[in-house]
DNA sequence: GACTTCCTACTCGGATACTGGCTGTCCGAGTTCTGAGGG
DNA sequence: CCCTCAGAACTCGGACAGCCAGTATCCGAGTAGGAAGTC
């Protein structure tokens, strides 16, 4: 899986506590992580319409929606595309006792085995919402230390 | 996800049915792909303990147990690896608003979510095994062509 | 006829090039705010 | 005092190189079986 989706996460969790526009350059700085490499990231989030950006001064990125209704799987789908990990090549149809295509009507056991884990793995990711992950990192940090971030963001 | 699982996946299907060695020639004819790096899978299935080689004449590759004690996750982690596809970078120890690392004690809020998913993934293909495979083929294809397949195999 | 020996053919195993996608970077197009100048 | 306008700074967006895992390939090491030769 691609390393930036772990920055996309990051970036929605933040995006979710400003209450303004925040610029892909504080973002990176925020993370420690290239300004550059990370805009592509919010590119991806804003065709994807998780985000919208605003240019100009006092501009940059906001979620447009509640946190509570982008779950982790639509940051993960945005990001690495919404295509699922195994792709049957019908190995069936080839060699010396190549079943015919007409007969192919029913998926590849093997292709039918890989979908279903491939549903219950995004079933799962789809359960869990920007806001929960907000929820969690409030219950397990000082709320001094969220002020502080908050104040840092401002700034 | 690498296309040797796919390839993997099958052969285990094939060996379950031979009753004796199967060269890996044969199951890269068998499958129309090519031999050299088939052999490349063959291997990491026999580094897992998965199917055991003979040398020589009539040797060839054999399942070291049971269709219906290998598991499809089994041949996938024997071939891709067993770490899960998301990798935390502990993002939140970097940056001005660092969380020092002696307050980390408990995972990335992220990292938990991910992980969660991906145990849903592995207990999924953790439930079927090859035997499983083996018996939907059975169900979906004529008897005469399973023959056939066989009587390939040992020519 | 049985045993020994050698030889051939066949098998796997690891070491070696090549390629596509992710990683990382750059500069240009467009917009908003600010400040000066004029009415 | 208000309006207009030009400028500057800041923002995003897409286009351009670099690197590593996966892809594909090759040849060498080792073994099992069989045929020939000998007792």
């Amino acid at each position: 899986m691609s390393g930036g989706v772990e920055w996309g996460l990051h970036c929605c969790v933040v995006l979710s506590g400003a209450g303004a526009p925040v610029p892909a350059a504080k973002l990176a700085e925020l993370h420690d992580v290239s300004q550059s490499y990370l805009a592509k990231q919010l590119q991806l989030l804003s065709r994807a319409g998780l985000v919208r950006s605003s240019l100009g001064q006092a501009g940059g990125y906001v979620l447009t929606r509640s946190a509570s209704e982008i779950t982790v799987l639509d940051v993960i789908e945005a990001i690495d595309g919404a295509q699922p990990a195994f792709r049957c090549t019908e190995v069936r149809q080839r060699g010396p006792l190549a079943t015919p295509a007409e007969r192919c009507d029913t998926p590849c056991p093997i292709a039918r085995v890989m979908a279903a884990a491939d549903r219950a793995w995004r079933e799962s990711l789809r359960g869990i919402t920007i806001a929960d992950l907000v929820a969690d990192v409030s219950r397990t940090t000082p709320a001094e230390q969220l002020d502080r971030a908050r104040a840092w963001l401002r700034a």
